[in-house]
DNA sequence: GCCAACGTTGGC
DNA sequence: GCCAACGTTGGC
């Protein structure tokens, strides 16, 4: 299973908005990005990502799993666009701010740091299982 | 709120 | 096909 990291401002969509929508999930609309919507179409049901706050958080806040395949985003007739839909699976007990990933060594290459404009990004099986063992929760 | 970095658009 | 101009994102 892969594993992924979804970005979002938690102003306009946060995770308490995303445990708001249950197991039913929601649909991850609105990315107008052609390398974040190849990721979100390379997604199998089931994978699972990161929940990140960006611009006024900063931090891994949860897990989430991808619950709809990529299919036409609702939001737009451009049918250039698509998106999966994810629900919420768990929080993190302690979230994990940018400022530790910027600390640890081998999380020096994440996209998160490389590309900070990348909204829906690919994460490795070893920095996912480091961020959950920070993070304080199951992987 | 600022601005650097990045992606996209469109004229040539 | 190049690249300048523009718009957006996101860390600070």
């Amino acid at each position: 299973m892969a594993k992924w990291l979804f970005k979002s401002e938690p102003d306009v969509w946060g995770w308490d908005h995303q445990v708001a929508k249950g197991d039913a999930g929601e649909e991850w609309d609105g990315i107008r990005n052609y390398q974040a919507r190849n990721n979100m179409r390379a997604m199998a049901l089931g994978d699972l990502g990161f929940f990140y706050h960006s611009r006024s958080g900063l931090e891994i806040v949860g897990i989430v799993e991808v619950c709809a395949l990529s299919h036409s985003d609702s939001t737009t007739d451009d049918d250039r666009w698509d998106c999966v839909d994810i629900r919420a699976v768990r929080p993190l007990k302690q979230p994990v701010t940018l400022e530790q990933i910027k600390g640890e060594t081998a999380l020096s290459d994440m996209i998160l740091v490389r590309n900070s404009r990348l909204s829906v990004q690919p994460v490795s099986d070893a920095e996912w299982a480091l961020i959950c063992k920070m993070g304080l929760t199951e992987p």
